[in-house]
DNA sequence: ATGAAAGCGCTAACAT
DNA sequence: ATGTTAGCGCTTTCAT
């Protein structure tokens, strides 16, 4: 298509008059080259418009110089978001360090992330950042020779550098507030408790209720499929037990309750408070704007990749495990 | 971490008592192996739990079997997801023939894009497909010698395959719809007439005003910057004109737009229509739920998946143009 | 029906 | 301050 066959290293110095090993040398800063040799051999790979083979590189050099990320990327319009920024935050620390970075997208689904974890097993790639769909997966016999960071979720008895998000302590705070303006039937909906984040923020409920000596009543408790629909329908079931407020732990589900508790015109916050988790932009044109927590999706993205660089750079360091904190924005909703 | 170190084809041929020539066509199935070998072979590979290298491979075969996409996937919310539904599609074909997909992010900013374009240079893809973030930048001397699939957007006097949406038609069927329902003052928002998807928007909506007889007002067309805030401020600025209906050429402002009209309780479609480009959850949970132009975005993958693997398989086949249609789903928006 | 061996483009140890 | 050269792990031509 654009111009000539394959330039390799070796073309680069027959035009320049020097060895291959200069050129090299060049190219990676490794060694001495006079300024003088230096400028002829960029002179020579300009002139031959030469490009890297970073495929020879990697094979000979046995690093790839890229990492992976593994994740629910497709799973729902939110949720992808999320792993998306993610994904930014990985980047804005890999490209300071020229790694590269390629997404895995793994439906949420084990099988389909089985899948891709033996792909990247043979791409030959220097670490893998993962937020694992499931629990109880064995990983470890999956994984090659690679270190590998848990982002956001952790498998059981995983001894793995992890990033996460502080769920408990912000899922209780937001129900703390919650209780802090009078409410006593607070009602809980999410998505079933198979992750470990799903379940820090019901721990989180539970424990902001019981200190206030509040019970937590199981009918107020309500978990379901994780979409617009099931929020609808989960809210519906609900509100026949009359709670004054609801704690939503994931986004697609509330906006199923918000679309309920519009179209019955059950006035928010008057009859009932609402609290979700994530700060998307639809939470800011409901009537009225939600009060949300918002998580530090980039941030975990950056703290991942730092870690994952300082563990490519020490493989004997101690495991990390870092908790970053989310934040509670409140707006007219409760 | 999991296992030993780096068992290579000829480990497993000497285990194997073969060749290494052997061991390739087993696992390649390229030439004839006799049953009782190749028990052998796969019983050494998993003896000693071998895994190819995917990078000699391709160094050696000159083929990496991965397909990069380029596009600006990080750059908002609802663009972000849009994109992430396309490479779903391409995904979705790929793995079907057992190629990979690398996701590469261009910001929707030029400098950006560059770079990636560069990096994937160097990184050997079998092709790339990519939304260009301008019409204007002269692509065709970054690319390597790979094919190119424009996705979503075309550059101009592009000669190259090319997988669209076909936006005039149909927001020329939007704005009719508008008409057929009395409408002669009908407002367009949307961003910078920058990108040729934005460019036939704006065509069709001129289309159907002219083909009704109805005069392109310019007071009721407004082109400014894609956000929230910017869709809130044109349809502020807008409604001093009063137009009865409004078409929003972007999903991002269009969340803008609902925001104004909710807050200053204008009534929808009472006071002023409103139809909005992108099916996103959101749209059904406004009140009331909005009308919506819906993009394939996953069939748009899917086909450029397609038209690449042509491409690869027949260099010199005919340049392919194809261009999906949209489909307008009517909400009570209007 | 299978093997031997060259070589993809690069890095890096060893020379000079 | 620079050059020579042996491989990294694989595919593939040429033999047998």
């Amino acid at each position: 298509m654009s111009d000539s066959k394959n330039i390799s290293i070796k073309d680069v110095a027959k035009h320049a008059n020097v060895s291959t090993a200069t050129v090299s040398h060049v190219i990676n800063g490794t060694r001495f080259v006079s300024e003088e040799t230096k400028r002829k051999v960029h002179q020579a790979m300009d002139d031959l418009n030469y490009r890297i083979n970073s495929v020879a590189r990697s094979l000979r050099s046995r690093k790839s110089h890229v990492i992976a990320f593994l994740a629910p990327i497709l799973a729902s319009e939110t949720s992808n978001y999320f792993f998306m920024s993610v994904a930014a935050g990985i980047q804005s620390v890999l490209k300071q360090h020229r790694y590269h970075l390629v997404l895995s997208d793994s439906h949420e689904e084990e099988e389909y992330e089985t899948d891709e974890i033996r792909m990247l097993g043979s791409q030959m790639i220097d670490g893998l950042i993962m937020a694992p769909s499931s629990r109880g997966l064995d990983y470890e016999r999956l994984f090659g020779d690679y270190p590998v960071v848990y982002l956001d979720r952790v498998p059981s008895d995983s001894e793995r550098d992890c990033v996460v998000v502080d769920n408990k302590t912000v899922s209780k705070e937001a129900v703390q507030t919650l209780i802090g303006k009078g409410h006593k039937r607070i009602a809980y909906i999410s998505g079933p408790n198979t992750l470990t984040t799903t379940e820090e923020r019901f721990a989180g409920y539970l424990e902001a209720l019981s200190e206030a000596g509040l019970e937590a009543a199981s009918e107020l408790i309500s978990m379901g499929e994780v979409s617009l629909n099931s929020g609808y329908k989960l809210a519906e079931t609900l509100m026949v037990h009359e709670p004054t407020a609801i704690f939503v732990s994931d986004n697609v589900m509330a906006m199923g309750v918000m679309f309920y508790l519009q179209e019955k015109q059950i006035h928010v916050p008057g009859q009932v408070a609402v609290v979700a988790y994530d700060e998307f932009q639809w939470t800011r044109i409901t009537s009225p704007p939600l009060t949300v927590i918002e998580q530090p999706a980039f941030e975990l993205g950056v703290k991942a990749a730092e870690v994952m660089l300082d563990r490519i750079d020490n493989a004997d360091a101690p495991v990390q495990e870092h908790r970053l904190n989310a934040k509670l924005i409140v707006r007219q909703s409760i």
